[in-house]
DNA sequence: GAGTGGCCAAAAAC
DNA sequence: TGTTTTTGGCCACT
């Protein structure tokens, strides 16, 4: 695979110029970070920082933990609706997040549930490791290899565009697949770019940086082999009306 | 031959 | 008007 692969240490006033070296991105409040030893991934309008944010017995933990307190969506909740036809959804879903928020796709509205303290705890440990504040997280459980999540961009209107989504995977590693948006189908134009392949290990954090989500689907793919349950989290920055 | 994975199209609501 | 977080069929590979 032909990658830029950047291995350094994040320092918080490079995140800053990313973030504030152009007019069209908002100067978002951040607060002092730690630093995690990010990979950084760079590709024609891909920007992804990956790094290990918990050791395996913290993550262990946690997951233990999510096992034990998390509740998922049922009903209309747990549905999609797509070409007009409503599927059951191929993994557990739920979302939690600041009062009033909500998170709509694909003819469905997923309400935020109150914050846990656990939820709290790690979006803390985030914003301290990025510097970057989320109000929202939405949590997805696949229950083995054969869960998964099809192609997709996270482009919401109700998203904060170009703030970083924030992806912490707990549990079963999973292959985790970038595709350019204009690489897809049959009357793709750019067959040239290559899709970008990463292993979401247990504990580690991928961030989303703008302007990811608005060239790149993702994917999270079926592995039959696969037997464990993981559970992923995605802190996200929603438009407070 | 069976299992798996990649690619593509569907036909209607938003 | 363009898009679609799925499913199912086809095909290639192991």
């Amino acid at each position: 695979m032909d990658l830029f692969v950047v291995k350094t240490k994040r320092k918080r006033a490079d995140s800053q110029s990313e973030s504030s070296g152009s007019k069209k991105f908002k100067s978002y409040e951040k607060s002092e970070c730690n630093v995690i030893d990010f990979k950084k991934f760079r590709l024609e309008n891909l920007s992804c920082d990956y790094g290990i944010l918990y050791s395996k017995r913290e993550a262990d933990n946690l997951l233990k933990e999510c096992e034990k307190i998390l509740c998922y969506n049922e009903g209309k909740l747990a549905k999609i609706c797509l070409f007009g036809k409503w599927h059951n959804i191929p993994r557990k879903q739920v979302a939690h997040g600041d009062e009033g928020l909500s998170y709509k796709f694909s003819g469905n509205s997923i309400p935020a549930r109150p914050w846990l303290p656990l939820l709290e705890n790690i979006r803390d440990d985030i914003t301290r490791q990025t510097g970057y504040k989320f109000n929202f997280v939405l949590i997805n459980r696949y229950k083995d290899g054969s869960d998964y999540m099809g192609e997709h961009k996270d482009d919401e209107k109700d998203l904060e565009a170009d703030h970083p989504i924030a992806s912490l995977s707990l549990g079963q590693a999973r292959d985790f697949i970038f595709k350019h948006q204009d690489s897809r189908g049959k009357n793709s134009t750019r067959r040239d770019i290559p899709p970008l392949k990463l292993v979401l290990q247990h504990g580690g954090l991928l961030m989303m940086n703008y302007p990811t989500n608005s060239y790149w689907y993702h994917s999270l793919p079926c592995r039959k082999k696969l037997f464990n349950v993981r559970i992923n989290m995605t802190f996200r920055k929603m438009v407070v009306k």
